[in-house]
DNA sequence: CATGAATGAGCCTTCATTCAT
DNA sequence: AATGAATGAAGGCTCATTCAT
């Protein structure tokens, strides 16, 4: 019970140090274990603690989000159409990593801290190399994609969303920008573009 | 005399300087002027009386590539076919930069150092825009894409190819996903996407 | 019965401690509490309540030691030969001190941290003083000897047993070095090596 | 012209560095660069300029030690009597380590910073290895001595020397301890103690 | 114009020790 | 008696920038 205490105090702690961190990321500040001590009033050593580094740190925030696209990609297994599927699947990885910037950080860094990072990307990457499959099997995309392709073309439309300076929010812009991509993976025959242009979904 | 001499040691150092940066830029390395300064066998002061930042020197790295693609963009204009014309820019715009890493640093840089980067910019931009207008005109691209897009586009394709990490080479993979990109943003009647297939040239 | 366990757990955690801290030591580590406590499982605060610092541990883990050397030395005065008595008692120090690297950190720290300690050093001394007397007296070793420099000595032999580099190991170095020390690296004339060369014992 | 100045400053940097380093070995106090920055009122990077490493520091601290140490080693070579040219070198390289205390360490170091230092051990060993051989060869050292043997123990009579506490000056303690190892802590039959006993020089 | 030594803020990380529970 | 989270001083190092010559 003293403990329970003492681990309550802890867990909010390390809340308020993922909360911080949450902060700085959204901010597109670097990610520095200082600053988030500093920010949260708390000891370096506190931080140091709960993550050895700055990567371990990002990598946490990062989870919840990787978790979910994760989940969302195998409810999407179940789809009838795979075209459709695999669509909806890519939107919502391009509208998390616009969303939240520390799923772009994550995704492009190639070494990761926590096994459970390795962990979400290999399944990540696995069920969507499913969905494409699927896709490909029923002729709904064009045959040269692969699957290492996904991942770095979903980055490619988040940062183009990124790079883009304009009035519109950056999720509407990275929607759009994956409409532009999708009609172009999708074969062209007339009328095709309907998976997703129908889709407001997902 | 004397300082026609000094002009000419000047001129010498700041060739020095670029080609120097140029192999650091291409190595991947970040670009810090103490490190040109070493390996150039100059002093830092000398660096930083030619180049006031790092990013000074960085656009002028760019530059060239800059102008060689207005100047491409403008040729295209000439070009019968508003399609393609725009087709062959935008390719040309994506093999730059991932040809050259100044350029998608300086693409990707939202204040520029230089007013001759700005200068530069505003060109392209306006050259894409009217390439776009004439393909717009001939109903050759999607109707919901506008000038804003295509710088960040770009980058997002050169971003892609980037992150992809795989066997091709990177000039290599950045060209089939503009392909797969502008495929979808041509119109998808049968037949449509020679273009850019057809197109080997650019 | 409650104190009567707790104070049987107390003992238990202070023998862990001990034993992990021996661990820490033979392999050469520093000794720190933090560590400690983590590889026993136990609390900072445990280890600290049993040994204030480091210096404490690092000298109760010296104690057996030293109390047996004390020991060895009470029993060598019994010896008939003065000189064969001091040389035994001589060659269980350097080889104590090579064995067990708790000794010869704590016999090079000045200040001690238990009480016990300086105890047992100053028993050492008098020991080793009582044995060199003897010897002295059997004019068995060179007259400029005096007690305060038994414990240098087989600490300087100790330690150059740890700096040479070699196939031999470490116990068997030390034990050459100190028959060098007391025969001389310098040749002799027949019959003065007997005192160490005729005791394979100890 | 201009650059001299600032290289006369910069050498007057070094120097005091250097000082303040000696300054610090000498008080036994660990090398530590912020530290020796801030004695000698000079900004780290300065220091960091200067001495890339706290190693390179030291060893630059016992260079001139080690080059004395060698070149007394050479003349000894050209000594008739080979006990005593191994003897007066032995002496030398001992009360060179118990008077400069940043000898001691660098001997003590497995890894050099500096190639100039592992090219002085290395002449160090070579010439300490003949005169081994001739002293060998003239049946004036105990056979089993190797030269591998030698730094180790003369580092072990300079420790003995640092752990004695006493009245007398470490120098002194020090040639107390090297011609008890000499000669050995037993006494011997006429004669054989001459080599080292009759050379008050060196 | 060129030089390059000097600067020092600032980031990273470790660890001995305390103290509330 | 045990716990272990928290602390923060302290040490290590880098790098952008200045300035005296």
């Amino acid at each position: 019970m003293t403990s329970a205490h003492r681990r309550k105090d802890a867990a909010r702690n390390r809340e308020r140090i993922v909360a911080v961190a949450r902060e700085l990321v959204d901010e597109g500040a670097p990610l520095q274990l200082n600053d988030v001590a500093r920010r949260a009033g708390l000891g370096v050593g506190t931080v140091y603690r709960h993550f050895p580094t700055a990567e371990a740190l990002l990598e946490t925030l990062a989870t919840p989000g990787l978790e979910a696209l994760a989940a969302y990609g195998e409810r999407a297994l179940a789809d009838d159409d795979p075209g459709r599927a695999l669509a909806r699947f890519l939107r919502r990885t391009v509208e998390a990593q616009v969303t939240d910037a520390s799923l772009s950080r994550v995704t492009a860094m190639a070494a990761d801290a926590l096994p459970r990072t390795t962990e979400l990307k290999r399944t990540l990457a696995a069920v969507g190399g499913r969905l494409l499959d699927r896709a490909h099997a029923a002729g709904a995309v064009r045959p040269d994609l692969t699957g290492e392709d996904l991942v770095p073309l979903m980055c490619g439309i988040a940062y183009a969303a990124r790079v883009h300076v304009g009035p519109a929010d950056r999720v509407e812009t990275a929607r759009r920008y994956l409409t532009s991509l999708l009609e172009g993976l999708y074969p062209t025959t007339a009328g095709q573009r309907e998976p997703t242009a129908k889709d407001p979904s997902a």
